[in-house]
DNA sequence: GACGAAATTAACCGTCTGGAACATTTTGCG
DNA sequence: CGCAAAATGTTCCAGACGGTTAATTTCGTC
């Protein structure tokens, strides 16, 4: 399904702007207040507009990096102009950190979702690893938001307490976990969460940002709904395997 | 170590740029014949040109992406003038690709050194993971190209018969291990080599891919020395666990 | 309704950047 | 040597791109 992607350089087209943002409840009484603006006029609605140019940031940054995407393209894409831009977010880079930020949130936002409490230890894990896969997949461009700031060694995000506290807070469901089953006596002692969230998020990252290059060269069989289920439920059992208790207590650092 | 990276923006500087390419046994008798070139004059060299190009552009285009990257720094950072790398690369996307493939031969060739022969299927596995994990940490740059060619949705890549060859040659290793650790029964039957790479590949690649946004949320600790060990013990169990035969034949999809 | 602040439009600008044109020198070869 | 081809140096440009200035309109509020 993805393998042709038939690259458009340039897709600043079609979507014939509507001329204003249309505010929530009042399209009916538009009719008589709107005819009236229809030479040259607007309505403003600075949250409808800063809404509108944040969702096509993540799109162009997503898809062409920091410095790859381009403003005017941007704006072209939004009903909105280039010059709001500026008014909202002050520069380009202001612009990406907050796209970065609202990626994030809307992900971490669905991971909220999850709730494991009447689960045993080792069934919330089970379904806190299967459920960050399938979460990765459905949120590529979030995906591609990381590598991108990857790429940028992270020096947007350093600078963003947001962010870091949308992740601290993701890692608690799994340091719950963790707690439960080190004192019901079914997971090993002395588990790291952060070591574990590691190999969750390694796999379920890596299915999505390195998709292109593995599918280009391995093809396309291993990323099929069937195999993706396959697949994870390798990634299930690799980490169940490495929080049991050791069944041997010989040392191997 | 890493943490304070002091982006220098613009490090087109130093580096005083020797007037020409030295040829490799020709240092000797160059005084006398360097002497009448002194004033304006050179020598030939296009191999060592393109040496020099091509792994100034592997560091730029690593650093900043494919657009991010600009010719002009490239070519301030070489030995020669950017009016060469038209010369021998036509335009900037012959250069990216040219700088990928570099990328990945170099890389590839380091793996040929690994010679598992004489081990067990279970330790040469071992071994091959343990490896690739540490082979990734050393070539960070190589990393960061297929980051960037998988933001680019591999399009370059795809193109390249000369890394597709490159790529199917690494998995052979881990074919014969596997062929090897069925029959003898050591390993589970229907074992996907694809898919073990694929396992092998996400922890070394995510690893090196996304340390910068995990330390930054995380902390570095998980990059230390010390700890970079235990990771990887950690990945190495994780697959090995992976293709022991399954104890009970209950089906289990 | 008047008035100041916020929102939006429209036009403009200086620089950066990929790339090309043209000139000059070197090198292999008969 | 002489000559053509390859390699390198020098200079310049047209368009793109990030960003700004100034004018206009809307909106909340007194």
């Amino acid at each position: 399904m993805f393998q042709t992607v038939n690259f458009v350089k340039k897709n600043i087209l079609s979507a014939r702007k509507p001329l204003c943002y249309q505010h929530s409840r009042e399209a009916d009484l538009a009719e008589t207040e709107e005819k009236k603006r229809e030479k040259r006029g607007w309505r403003q609605n600075p949250d409808a507009v800063k809404r509108d140019i944040l969702s096509v940031a993540i799109e162009e940054f997503a898809a062409h990096g920091l410095s790859g995407a381009r403003i005017h393209s941007i704006a072209a894409k939004t009903r909105t102009s280039k010059r709001m831009i500026y008014y909202y977010f002050g520069d380009k880079k202001g612009l990406y950190v907050r796209a970065l930020e609202e990626a994030y949130s809307e992900v971490r936002a669905g991971e909220t979702e999850l709730d494991l409490g009447q689960l045993t230890p080792r069934d919330a894990l089970a379904r806190l690893v299967s459920f960050t896969f399938d979460h990765h997949r459905s949120h590529p461009e979030f995906i591609r938001m990381v590598m991108i700031e990857n790429i940028h060694q992270a020096e947007n995000l350093t600078g963003s307490e947001v962010i870091r506290r949308l992740n601290l807070s993701a890692i608690k469901k799994l340091e719950d976990i963790c707690r439960r089953g080190e004192a019901e006596g079914v997971f090993r002692k002395g588990l790291d969460p952060v070591a574990l969230h590691w190999q969750i998020s390694a796999a379920s990252f890596f299915n999505v940002s390195n998709r292109p290059t593995f599918s280009a060269i391995f093809g396309e069989d291993l990323f099929s709904d069937d195999a993706q289920i396959k697949i994870r439920s390798q990634v299930v059992d690799a980490i169940l395997h490495l929080v049991e208790p050791r069944p041997k207590p010989g040392e191997e650092s």
